[in-house]
DNA sequence: GCCAACGTTGGC
DNA sequence: GCCAACGTTGGC
């Protein structure tokens, strides 16, 4: 099983819509960067544990816990002509971006971005390196377990 | 709103 | 295959 920490403004789409959304499920739809979908599309399984990131907001930093539901299928919103994600390039026969589901786990006190870099145990953490952009971003075992047993206490 | 850092695009 | 221009991300 392996760790990552996914990025979501609240504005849009905050650790409070998840838990209150069908089945606390949400598709994690919209990702237009190859790095991050490849970390859905090959590298995430079923039961992978999730820090859920709020970006660009007042108070960036991680405000809970979700998991890996589903495999990667095709990210519907490409196909949408609505959607500000629609990719013109994309086909159904040949998608080009993908999507796995994120199920709810739990909420967490918001463990901010100054508290996370204020960690020496976390210098090395993928999100916290500079000019980091990507919106998903794998953690190591150590990292999840000093963010969970030591900063949120669970 | 600014701007640094990065990814993508497209001309050559 | 290089690289300049451009667009996006995301903290501040």
């Amino acid at each position: 099983m392996a760790f990552w920490l996914m990025k979501s403004e609240p504005d849009e789409f905050s650790i409070d819509d998840l838990a209150s959304a069908p089945r606390k499920t949400t598709a994690w739809f919209g990702v237009r960067n190859y790095q991050a979908r490849n970390f859905m599309l090959k590298e995430m399984q079923i039961g992978d544990k999730v820090f859920f990131y709020h970006s660009s907001c007042p108070e960036p930093g991680i405000a809970g816990i979700a998991q890996v539901s589903s495999a990667a299928y095709p990210d519907a919103s490409q196909f949408d002509r609505k959607s500000p994600y629609f990719d013109a390039e994309a086909k159904r026969e040949s998608p080009r971006w993908f999507n796995v589901d994120v199920r709810f786990v739990r909420k967490t006190r918001l463990v901010s971005l100054a508290e996370l870099r204020s960690h020496r145990e976390l210098s090395k953490m993928r999100t916290l390196a500079p000019g980091n952009r990507l919106s998903i971003t794998p953690v190591s075992t150590d990292e999840w377990e000093f963010i969970t047993r030591r900063l949120m206490k669970l």
